[in-house]
RNA sequence: GGCGUCGUGGCCGAGUGGCUAGGCAGAGGUCUGCAAAACCUUGUACAGCGGUUCGAAUCCGCUCGACGCCUCCA
């Protein structure tokens, strides 16, 4: 396997707010770890985007040779670290709402992540832990903490405690925030509170009469704090310290700079060497959230079941207007972007299925080899998708400018434009050909429709332009829309 | 209030000190019996105001606007 573009690999480090040439660990291997969904509700689009932002970056180090252990997690239990009131156990509180077992909230959540991401021709992850299949790691965890002394316990639940952390670390290093501003501009009702500080988050929670998971621990009988199953399964699988570490861009704060802290106290290193951060997906302007509704579900788009859009999309088009933004980026959902890519989609599709019919010749008028670096430089610019698929449609054009005779192409040449669109549309960004309608396929419905497309041509042949008209409105209303083209008529599927 | 991000042509969206992003739409053209589809050609935009510079959309400052985190959230 070469792996001569990945020396120049080169990614955006959000700890230190800057691009920084990529060198793993190991030479040759990277370990990465991606926050996963809490299986509480069905993923939104906002969700997939993360996950399909990462499915990226895995797809992009397979591709370069990198033997990638992708390490993402499935959160089932414990997320909760308030002690008021307020604070509530989402997968608890949907299992009482349905009158079910939290384990079956979970159940059905998680297929239904794992359809989704099936749907979405995303690469399962190398290893996909839970957080309640790693209690007894997290427990380790907390009395590695405790022992060293940044944790304290009070009433059975056991608190992380940021100030004296942060005497002798740096506490707030990812999300640029400052201890004394926090402390400053917390007007928290501190009277009842089992924490020391506001800032302080829980390890581990002692469970109430009225809630069902729980586990024993050398503390009471509970749970853990959400923030400790990524430092426990990510340590576990990929090591102390390990190469990326990627989530939402909302995880960043608390989530990601208290699993940095756990890690750092009980490991004595910081655990991550490139944090990856995947920006939102917003509708109508405003992030997507399961809370407030702002959301649309997969399902939803796939079916055209929804009051947002015109109409349905399939997954691969949503990848592909996903990718048309850089991952760091904001990226807004409309029904008008949507059509674009649609429209785009099926132009590059459309292109990469001409290849085949050009012939070729003694020159090629286009630098393919150039074009082929450019792709990989677009790639190893921090996975700028946005310019690779830009430079797949210019030798998209290419490709129509020679199917017209303007443009030429060496055998080889094109042999290395097929194989060069191949690897990048169908491994790297892992889009589908949901395109290949055409007339001589061999199936039953070419078949029919071969003898419709002989029929109106004979019709048009003899002038009759009633029958052929038919033939063409009739086909088209069942959805069947015929291309008159120079060298025969084919049909697409609408 | 604190921290941070962003504001690009009709729309989406890259880029980031001097050199074409790209897609969609629109316009013109080719093809066609007519269409549709397809293909070709075509756009000179970077919120506002100042500053730095030979030169800024790109750097700095201010203003306005939007969004995100600070509470569960990908």
């Amino acid at each position: 396997m070469k792996l001569f573009e990945q020396q120049e690999l080169k990614v955006y480090n959000s700890l230190s707010k800057t691009k920084e040439d990529f060198t793993p660990i190991n030479e040759g291997s990277v370990g990465m770890y991606v926050c996963g969904p809490t299986v509480y509700s069905n993923v939104h689009m906002g969700n997939c985007r993360t996950f399909l932002s990462f499915d990226l970056v895995f797809r992009y180090l397979n591709h370069l040779g990198y033997k990638v252990r992708y390490v993402r997690n499935i959160t089932d239990a414990g997320h909760l670290e308030n002690d008021g009131e307020s604070g509530d156990d989402p997968i608890l509180k949907k299992a009482r709402l349905e009158q079910i077992e939290p384990m079956e909230v979970v159940q059905r959540y998680t297929v239904d992540f794992h359809e989704t991401m099936k749907a979405f021709n995303a690469l399962p992850p190398s290893i996909e832990p839970t957080a309640t299949g790693h209690i007894i790691e997290q427990i380790q965890i907390i009395s590695t903490i405790i022992s060293e002394g940044y944790a304290y316990e009070t009433n059975g639940s056991v608190y992380f405690d940021v100030h004296k952390f942060n005497e002798d670390h740096e506490y707030g290093k990812l999300s640029g925030r400052k201890l004394e501003d926090m402390a400053a501009n917390t007007r928290e009702l501190a009277a009842q509170s089992e924490k020391k500080n506001p800032q302080d988050f829980a390890l581990w929670k002692k469970a109430g009469a009225e809630h069902i998971m729980r586990w024993p621990s050398p503390w009471s009988d509970g749970f853990p704090g959400w923030h400790l199953e990524c430092s426990a399964m990510s340590t576990k699988y990929l090591g102390k310290q390990f190469d990326i570490h990627g989530g939402g861009m909302d995880l960043k704060f608390p989530h990601h700079e208290c699993e940095i802290a756990q890690s750092e106290a009980s490991n004595k290193q910081t655990p991550v060497n490139y944090w990856l951060h995947a920006n939102m997906l917003t509708l109508n302007g405003k992030k997507m959230s399961k809370s407030t509704g702002n959301n649309i579900l997969p399902n939803e788009l796939f079916s055209g079941n929804n009051d947002k859009l015109s109409k349905a999309f399939s997954p691969t088009v949503s990848k592909f207007f996903m990718f048309q933004a850089h991952y760091r980026s904001i990226l807004d959902f409309s029904d008008d972007a949507m059509l674009a890519s649609e429209k785009g989609y099926n132009r590059l599709m459309d292109a990469f299925h001409l290849i085949d019919t050009i012939s070729s010749s003694e020159k090629s008028s286009f630098d393919v080899t150039a074009w082929r670096k450019s792709c990989y430089d677009a790639m190893n610019d921090d996975f700028n998708s946005p310019i690779l698929i830009a430079q797949l449609f210019e030798v998209s054009k290419e490709l129509n400018s020679a199917k017209a005779g303007k443009s030429t192409f060496t055998k080889s040449d094109l042999e290395l434009i097929k194989s060069t669109m191949h690897d990048f549309i169908f491994d790297v960004l892992g889009l589908e050909d949901a395109s290949s309608n055409t007339a001589n396929d061999g199936n039953q419905l070419s078949g029919a429709v071969s003898l419709l497309i002989d029929l109106r041509n004979q019709a048009r042949a003899n002038k009759d332009f009633a029958t052929s008209d038919k033939i063409r409105d009739e086909l088209l209303a069942v959805g069947i829309q015929l291309k008159d083209g120079k060298e025969g008529t084919t049909f697409s599927l609408n």
